[in-house]
DNA sequence: CGCACGCTTGATGCTGCTCAATTTGTGTGG
DNA sequence: CCACACAAATTGAGCAGCATCAAGCGTGCG
């Protein structure tokens, strides 16, 4: 279950920070967290924002740290990791336009979890104190932030469950199904994120999802290095036995 | 990590059903979630409220259902758990001014996670198009909506760091630690809640919390049925190595 | 008093972790 | 473009943690 925390091997490297205001936010703006807001209050948000560019394996924030920024995944990925002594385990993996310590930043309380970059990937920085304070001003965007944090809630929730109630080899079938929604519905696609990632966050060793992925063989599931063939999708289906309430039907 | 799922012992029993407005409602009124919302938006909903008791072991709800009410423990307990087949797991056990199933009110979906009582307990019910009304018009309500939701984020976050990064008897030693600390750091406390329970919570199986129970002996615990001694609590500490960023430090 | 249920204890086996060795893949510099 | 260096992935062997099955014990309640 735990794996040896990894150190980052890229330090110090300054990541290219550009100003907000001289970007395009159209897009931004229409996330759900930002769509309903006053314009006048999504450029006080806006103001002190910075988009930045960080290489793979930047450590953007550490546990324990007070939170001075609302993130956002621009694009590229991100793993959210909690850590024991030294070890460690993958809490979620964000793609674009996921956000990110919101919870954190509402409550003014220190991170609970790590993250770093898994890709060259680009991150969008809004100050935590703007933040809070169109939070408390704007009703549509505390409104935003309560739907954001329940659907955050409600996934939460569902990797619970995965995890207690289902075995390693489970959770992958899983996975791997809801993957191939994800890349509509073909046989074949790539996994997004390196194995040793995706066995962090499925709680199992990196060795026992190299066996598993042997092992789902039997199960209509054919393996070359990252590409993933799904060959036999309904025995896949009658192995995994997925479930509604675990395997994210909500956007 | 599952357990067989238990039936209700007790079936079609009428609980006793009282309009809210009937009853003393100051208690509620100053719960972080109501404390800041507006007089007339707590009639609101406090108009179609009711206030129920039920029976130990009774299914308040059940996930899949879509949410009819919100519902807030008054006293007793109540379990929320999951299931998969016929195979549970306990998420979370809920003592008085708790509010469960806030998520999925908000957003209107439907329940994640079943509910049962585990004692005698009194259940406030509001209903839930009142809730996402209320929520609609009352910018405080919609923040301190926020904040609890925010704060059960932060209490699921710390659970599966617990799960994936600990053993079984390492958690079962920081739950020690942690409900030592509720009762005011007595050496000797009941447990409150069955063992059996307990062990669903902390995922593992109901024997192997026994053994566990046994083996603390050597490490400053002493059990007698639910009455928990702790002999040495710094033998413990030192077993259990409890992290501030996995063991709730905040409220 | 006896039954039911929760708890305990023992025996056994599976799941999945750990350690170690090898192969494969990837990025870097010549 | 190739060679090298290093990280990731795979494979095997052994073992710890924990579930399962089974039997016996204790206790509370009808």
């Amino acid at each position: 279950m735990t794996n040896v925390k990894r150190e980052a091997t890229v330090d110090m490297v300054q990541p290219r920070s550009i100003p907000m205001r001289d970007i395009d936010h159209k897009h931004i703006r229409t996330l759900p967290l930002f769509a309903d807001i006053a314009s006048t209050r999504f450029d006080e948000l806006v103001a002190g924002a910075f988009l930045q560019r960080f290489p793979a394996r930047m450590e953007l924030i550490r546990e324990g740290d007070l939170p001075d920024f609302l993130h956002i995944v621009v694009d590229g990925a991100v793993e959210l990791f909690g850590t024991l002594e030294d070890s460690e385990t993958a809490l979620a993996i964000l793609k674009p336009s996921a956000t990110f310590v919101l919870a954190a930043v509402i409550r003014d309380e220190v991170y609970l979890t790590s993250a770093r970059t898994l890709q060259a990937t680009r991150i969008l920085m809004i100050p935590a104190a703007a933040v809070r304070d169109v939070f408390i001003k704007d009703a549509a965007f505390a409104r935003a932030t309560v739907s954001e944090l329940a659907h955050r809630y409600r996934d939460l929730v569902r990797d619970i469950k995965g995890n207690k109630l289902r075995t390693g080899i489970e959770r992958l079938a899983n996975y791997l199904l809801r993957l191939q929604e994800e890349r509509g519905a073909k046989g074949q696609f790539e996994l997004p994120i390196e194995k040793r990632t995706l066995a962090s966050y499925l709680g199992m060793a990196p060795e026992n999802l190299s066996r598993a992925l042997v092992q789902l063989g039997e199960h209509g599931v054919e393996v070359k290095a990252s590409k993933i063939t799904i060959i036999d999708k309904a025995r896949l289906r009658r192995f995994a036995r997925p479930q509604p309430l675990i395997d994210a039907p909500d956007a």
